[in-house]
DNA sequence: AAGACGTGGAG
DNA sequence: TCTCCAAGTCT
């Protein structure tokens, strides 16, 4: 039988993370870690805003590379605002969620225009800009400008229900957490407080196997006490993905060249650059058929591709021409250089797609 | 307020 | 193979 963990206040709770903060802490290419900071070197407001909005749904480890070619590419927000949709989405391409490079570049112009390229230094200023919510708000403002926000993202979820045992099933426990994170939120270093729950989250309190013996809350922790961390956060059950089916089709010219479209701004993919594509729905396979082909030639089958998006399984069957390219009205996009694939606002699907038809479109990729 | 919205890595 | 899920936001 084990004994009631000795109450601990807020403060001490604070302390003991930030303690283990200052030995363990993730170095990451946007953060200041602590020994810098202590020096009075402060992040870039912009570096913090790119990699939040970059982290969002979204593992460190995807984000390094994009990360560091968007500061190279645009290393002030203003640059980002000057550049073109197309090549910020272009640079996206592969990272998911395109809401959020739409988003970005809309934000980027509104701090340039609006705000003479600094961001706002505030909770509420920053929720209102697009693509900032009430997480990224509070963690702009908290990392970057070292206000007292409390700071909430699936981690903490995970560290505070554990904590505290929480047994209300997630979305519907989150008011009541983000009130304990509120409390537990020191006013002396709550950009490194907010950091150092993630990390702790990342790294120690993990979901499965988590290292509860290396956890600086390991007297303090009510799951940890009824001996079954893993069982938090309580999270309500998920729906099963249907499947959708369609047809995408390839065209390649006596050039080389590839028939692509743009796809409309809004939904699934918006704004980011396709193989032409039909309808994508439930019918039974092979019901489509080349009828729908951006035109009228010899389209041969070349197999099929599986690819799960959050809420669906699609199954495309590919179709692949090879020929003169026919002079038809129907045709809307434009006809590119299949050694310039790359440089296009191709999503990963469609890079998918592509690749089934003709292999060497992608020669580094393959695998 | 519940569903839309991508992708790749880990176990 | 399959399930889970990673620093959420928008509608």
């Amino acid at each position: 039988m084990k004994t009631s963990p000795a109450p601990t206040t807020g403060r001490a709770l604070a302390k003991e993370l930030l303690d283990w903060y200052d030995r363990h802490h993730r170095d990451l290419p946007w953060r200041i870690s602590p020994p810098m900071a202590a020096r009075g070197v402060r992040p870039d407001p912009y570096h913090i805003w790119l990699s939040e909005v970059m982290l969002q749904q979204t593992t460190v480890q995807a984000v390094k590379a994009y990360f560091a070619k968007f500061v190279t590419r645009w290393p002030t927000v203003d640059a980002l605002a000057a550049a073109p949709s197309e090549d910020v989405m272009a640079a996206w391409a592969g990272l998911g969620y395109y809401a959020r490079a739409r988003n970005l570049k809309k934000c980027a112009e509104a701090v340039a225009s609006l705000h003479g390229g600094r961001f706002p230094d505030t909770e509420d200023g920053l929720r209102s800009l697009p693509g900032i919510g009430d997480y990224t708000a509070a963690a702009v403002a908290a990392i970057a400008f070292n206000r007292p926000a409390a700071v909430m993202d699936g981690n903490v979820e995970r560290v505070i229900s554990r904590l505290y045992a929480v047994d209300v099933p997630l979305p519907g426990s989150k008011p009541a957490m983000k009130a304990r994170v509120a409390e537990l939120t020191p006013s002396d270093r709550p950009g490194d407080f907010a950091q150092a729950m993630m990390d702790l989250g990342a790294t120690i309190c993990t979901p499965r196997r988590p290292a509860c013996a290396l956890c600086p809350f390991r007297r303090d922790c009510r799951a940890l006490e009824g001996d079954d961390p893993e069982r938090f956060p309580v999270k309500a059950a998920k729906k099963e993905k249907p499947v959708r089916l369609g047809a995408a089709f390839v065209a390649v010219d006596l050039d080389g060249n590839v028939l692509l479209r743009r796809r409309v701004e809004t939904g699934l993919l918006g704004g980011m650059t396709e193989v032409p594509t039909t309808d994508w729905n439930s019918r039974k396979d092979g019901e489509t058929g080349t009828s729908a082909a951006p035109f009228a030639a010899e389209w041969k089958a070349c197999g099929t591709v599986t690819h799960v998006f959050t809420h669906f399984e699609l199954r495309l069957s590919i179709y692949r021409f090879h020929g003169p390219a026919p002079n038809d009205v129907r045709i809307h996009g434009w006809w590119e250089d299949v050694a310039n694939l790359d440089a296009q606002a191709l999503p990963t699907v469609m890079k998918k797609a592509i690749s089934q038809a003709i292999p060497e479109a992608f020669p580094i990729e393959r695998g």
